[in-house]
DNA sequence: ACTATCACCAAACGGTCGTTTGTTTGGTAG
DNA sequence: CTACCAAACAAACGACCGTTTGGTGATAGT
């Protein structure tokens, strides 16, 4: 009696069609205007202070119709969670693309990171605000997203040519509890993510001495 | 027709009584058993996700009983807060007051911000895990009681001997975030807080180089 | 013995929560 | 025209929320 195909699956259409309607006269994506609101909601309130009406109203919806979309408030989360990750993941990954040296490369990731979670819009920051645990349904989900994004920065750190004893899990840890900490203080009016990014690297790699213009040694 | 003194005062004992009645027969301080049970279940859930009823009943209440303590909600998280913040400055400096140089004064410091975080029990964790904004209505107060622990820091960085163009205040936010958000991912098994603490300092003051044993040049 | 106060119980108050149900709409296909 | 279906509306469901109210037994001062 529903349909209800939101279980993850980040494209659009699903297949299962009795004819193609392919170039259809678009059904006016509501679903992301959804996505939107909820992500804006959690972002900025947190997971269980922002209410399925709240959400629903900022979508410009009544709050029933919220579940032809969306199953339950978890998976809501979760497709918001998910998208988070994705486009911080995303990001990262470009940045690090265009770069050549371990430190470039760290130090591109760390400036993506940072920028993405304190600029980069209302999904990127759920992923920082909300923690798993707050959904206990979702948690072991919602952990293995932002897990596999953490990941990146351990094989960054891995590739640093550093004395055999030095301690890279501190070093991941620090970094990028750091920045993902950044997001309580954070203000649009002062130094730039990209700035902050870059004096935390340099303040790792070369320690409080000069003010990092290049990080590598 | 409500007496309810619950306004701050962290001491104990009001004042104001027609007689001193000071051996009494121990009215028996439930109300700390009500401070325990609302700081634990903040910590562990957060303060949205714990209810008023969730902590009378860990405190052997019925809900209504608990307004005899506690004018709101938020007054009892104000409550909470305030004890946290009272904790982790008492550690901070207790530990601070044991050390000489500048770098060890700020070792110590983050040794007993760390410990207190991870392992110093719950009210300690509501400051880290509960975010001013949570409660719109004491924002600003829980704010200035996390603000004036936060200062103890500035002056143990301003305290250091570095050279005149080192950023400060990047040092002083890079360790408390990464600090801070060690509580999303510390787990007791593995190395200790105060392990945590120091290699995180070492890592600032020394770079990625040997594994800081002393932390100071 | 009388009274006041403390600390709490018992029972509800109105409101909001996430969610469900039945119905209606508007475009599309046969 | 008819049948269909995606997508929304309208209205509620029971549960739980923070909080209030009125009463009650114990204790202590006078």
């Amino acid at each position: 009696m529903r349909p209800n195909v939101s279980q993850l699956s980040p494209g659009q259409s699903n297949a299962r069609r009795s004819s193609p309607r392919e170039p259809g006269p678009r059904p006016a994506n509501r679903r992301q205007d959804l996505l939107d609101a909820a992500a804006r909601l959690f972002a900025r309130q947190g997971f269980h202070a922002a209410s399925m009406r709240d959400i629903a109203r900022a979508a410009g919806m009544l709050p029933g119709s919220l579940y032809y979309h969306f199953a339950s408030k978890d998976a809501l989360l979760l497709a918001v969670y998910g998208e988070g990750v994705r486009r911080i993941a995303a990001r990262v990954d470009a940045a690090v693309a265009g770069a050549v040296t371990p430190w470039a490369r760290l130090e591109a990731a760390c400036v993506a990171h940072g920028e993405t979670l304190l600029d980069g819009g209302d999904y990127a920051q759920v992923v920082i605000r909300v923690r798993p645990e707050d959904c206990a349904a979702m948690a072991a989900r919602l952990a293995a997203l932002r897990d596999a994004h953490e990941d990146r920065f351990k094989a960054l750190v891995a590739a640093l040519d550093l004395p055999a004893d030095a301690d890279r899990q501190a070093l991941r840890l620090m970094l990028l509890g750091a920045l993902n900490w950044s997001q309580t203080w954070y203000r649009p009016g002062g130094d730039s993510p990209a700035a902050i990014a870059r004096r935390f690297l340099a303040l790792l790699a070369c320690g409080p001495g000069a003010p990092g213009a290049e990080t590598a040694p």
